[in-house]
Order: C-alpha cells, then structure tokens, then sequence
DNA sequence: CTATCAGGAGGCTATTATGGCTTTAGATTC
DNA sequence: GAATCTAAAGCCATAATAGCCTCCTGATAG
C-alpha cells in the first residue's frame, strides 16, 4: 500500500479545489486546510504535472482543477503523489516484476494479485465527484 | 491513509498462514517471504494480540489463524497493524475529533467524512477469504 | 531437570517521509 | 519596463518508519 500523508494533502485540497471558481494559490490552501505549505507545494506541482491541477503563475496565479471531478479517480491521485501506484506488496501489480526467486512467494502471488485488483478497481472508480457532489 | 508496510507484511502472512495447517514460526514466515524476521515479529504480535492469529510458545510454536477466513477485515487487520484504523485525515471519522479551529476546515468535513465511510466499507466487506477462496 | 525452541520486549541504526528555506522563472499589473 | 505576485525547483534539516540485534521469558521434548 504505501499510502502516505501526500495523498491525505492531496485529497484534502481537491476537494477544496473543486468548489473554488478561480485558482487558488497555494498559500491559502495550505492555511485554509492548517496544512504546511512548502509541502503542499510539492504535492500540487505533482498533481498538475499529471494533469489533474492547471497551475497559474503571476498575480492571481495557483492552482485550479483541469479536469472535471468525475473523471479526477483516487487511484490517479494517490498515483502521481506518491511516485507509483499503491501496491498491496511491490510483486502484486505484475508477475514479471516479482523480485524475489522463492517458489512459495510466487506461489501466493495469485493472491496477491487479486487482492490488488480489487483495490485498484475500488480507487479507480472512486472519483472526486463521489466525494463533493450529492 | 497512512498505510504503512506494516499492513503489506501482515497481509502477506496471513495468506500464508490461511493454507498452512500448524502454526508456523516468524523465522519461517519471514524466509518464505523475504520479510526482514526482527520486524515481522513485531507485526504478528500485534495481530495476535489483536485475536486474528494465535501466538504458540515453545518447541513446535509459531502462529496461527485464530479466526475464520471470511471473519478477517483488511480494515481490522490494518487498524491494529497500524495502531488505529486507517484515516483520509486525522478529523475524519468523528466529528468531534476535527483539531482544526478554522471554519473552512470544518466546511469539507462532511465530503472527508463520506470518503471515509466508503473506504471504510470496502475494507470491512474485504476478507482474507476473498483473497484465499475461490 | 536440562537443553532447545520460539515468542515478547527493548534499544540502536539506516532509510524514507515530512517539512523548511532559498533561488529561479513565468505571468500580471501599473 | 519595473514592480509585484506566484509557481517551479533545488538543497537541507528534522521526524517517522523500517530494519537489525540482543536479551528475556515461557513452553516443549528428551
């Protein structure tokens, strides 16, 4: 799994985002959401280099939504915060990336493969839109 | 969230334990899945004490599923790996606990809260027998 | 009873995550 | 163009996690 405060971050200032009508600059998400700010940074600047956030630079400058919430998944946020997917355990997404020679770690990893799937479908098809809208 | 490797490991004995017949001992466990022992001890103290697995002193001990398959949550299995249950952020379960004094804050809390009704959910209806069964 | 096996508990170190700070670059306003 | 605003990007410090090692305690086998 792996899931780290990033994606907490991240969640919280998409929600935020996502009734705001104009950018909002980092500096007020992180003191509205009492969030540090030089962190928060790095977690928006990775959020828009994935094509979740838009950034504004310059006077009435941040960071505002670039796609509609429906289409904003929990899998895709916690993806590009955290570097890589969540992983049940580092061999689970792939059979091929399976590091480990011992037969009886592959012989659970069809287990642990389905159990990553049905994570992965679950934060795949947990949208923004789930979250902010009835 | 905040889920740590703690959660990875725990997961990962219990599909092993699920198929095993005797209890097997954390020097084994951690062999067969390349887990560092020392660490994992420590992790499956904590589900023993916890009643998802049973500890076994002695010549022969080593831990065991002390609870039907179908009758172990990945929620429950996270919630005393990790010390608590797992959260999107600190205020989201109750109310009462938000820290936060600002107004804004509180304004999303409601959206974080529904989030984590649907985390929760799905990893309560998650079961090792979901993973280990047919 | 004694030797051995295996869990329980604690301290110590290395790695990683978190957060702070400064400089640079791009955009806006006047 | 100058001043100002804000993101981008880097480096550094601290805190938390992951991992290692040792000793202690309880249980079993002989």
């Amino acid at each position: 799994m792996l899931i780290t405060r990033a994606s907490e971050y991240a969640i919280l200032s998409l929600i935020l985002l996502s009734s705001a009508s104009e950018p909002m600059d980092s500096e007020t998400l992180s003191r509205e959401l009492s969030i540090p700010k030089s962190f928060l940074a790095k977690i928006l600047q990775a959020l828009a280099k994935s094509g979740v956030l838009k950034s504004y630079k310059g006077a009435k400058g941040g960071f505002a939504l670039d796609k509609m919430p429906k289409d904003i998944s929990m899998l895709a946020v916690m993806s590009c915060v955290e570097g890589k997917a969540p992983a049940v355990f580092e061999c689970a997404p792939a059979e091929k990336s399976c590091p480990s020679e011992q037969a009886s770690v592959c012989s659970i990893w069809p287990f642990l493969h389905k159990l990553q799937g049905k994570i992965d479908s679950f934060l795949e098809e947990l949208t923004l839109a789930d979250i902010v809208e009835e």
